[in-house]
DNA sequence: GTATTGTATTATTGTAAATAATACATTAAG
DNA sequence: CTTAATGTATTATTTACAATAATACAATAC
């Protein structure tokens, strides 16, 4: 269910948060689906229980989970769930771009590139090529 | 020239390492430009010539400063780091829609977004509210 | 030759992630 | 009511790495 990178800079913690939240989103995981319990996840990825509890704790703070004491932890309304990722993947794509334009990179070009991929579904596009 | 947050997650050579590159990309800092020397720049910042040393070589690991022993360290063609930049960008732009959409996001509000940020700079669009 | 510069090495310190080992609190099941 | 399973909290320890400290070496300019 979780793939975890040991030599990734990125905490355990982190990266458990991250996936289970893109299960949520993705709709892999439905609301009130009850997820695997601290210690079974932990045993089954080998970890330390605290560590999947930070995860898990980080997921509830953001209201993508509930977790209740003596039952489990559960997915929470995935629409809410939608609107929190939106609204960080917006907030990130935003820095971004106002980043890149801050040290030259030309708005138009960003457009492009974005249209290219977005509706024309062309991944291949490369901004920095000539040939388009 | 460089400002430091103590309080950061991210270390403080890597700090060094992203104000520099921006120095260069943004047009700052001029083709054979001498940075300041190691040593000097540890002074003046307070941290330690090893911390500057490690920020330098990653500058220059990716081809935008030439360091040589004994003369310094200088600029090398902003041209070419600006393409590394671009490159860079447009790469991690690219991987942060493709994610985006992957997990649920309308391409098309990711395009008008982007579209009113870059080409109309409203920057205070959100597509996350209904009102737009 | 001396000073300045970049580079490399070794040891030490501080911080935070991760682990380990428990304990406590709540709920479900019997 | 007892037991098991669950989430939660605490304390100590280990580990990794950033950062420092103190040198040493290498190349260049004067």
């Amino acid at each position: 269910m979780f793939v975890l990178d040991y030599r990734s800079k990125l905490p355990i913690y982190e990266q458990l948060q991250t996936q289970m939240m893109k299960l949520i989103v993705g709709g892999v995981l439905k609301e009130n689906d009850q997820l695997p319990a601290v210690r079974t996840l932990a045993m089954e990825l080998g970890v330390n229980p605290n560590t999947v509890q930070k995860a898990y704790a980080e997921c509830e703070r953001v209201g993508m989970i509930v977790s209740v004491t003596g039952k489990g932890s559960f997915v929470s309304n995935p629409a809410i769930s939608m609107q929190l990722y939106m609204k960080e993947k917006f907030k990130e794509l935003k820095t971004l771009i106002q980043e890149s334009i801050e040290y030259g990179l030309d708005p138009n070009i960003i457009i492009n590139a974005v249209t290219a991929w977005c509706e024309k579904g062309e991944w291949d596009y490369d901004p920095t090529q000539s040939s388009h």
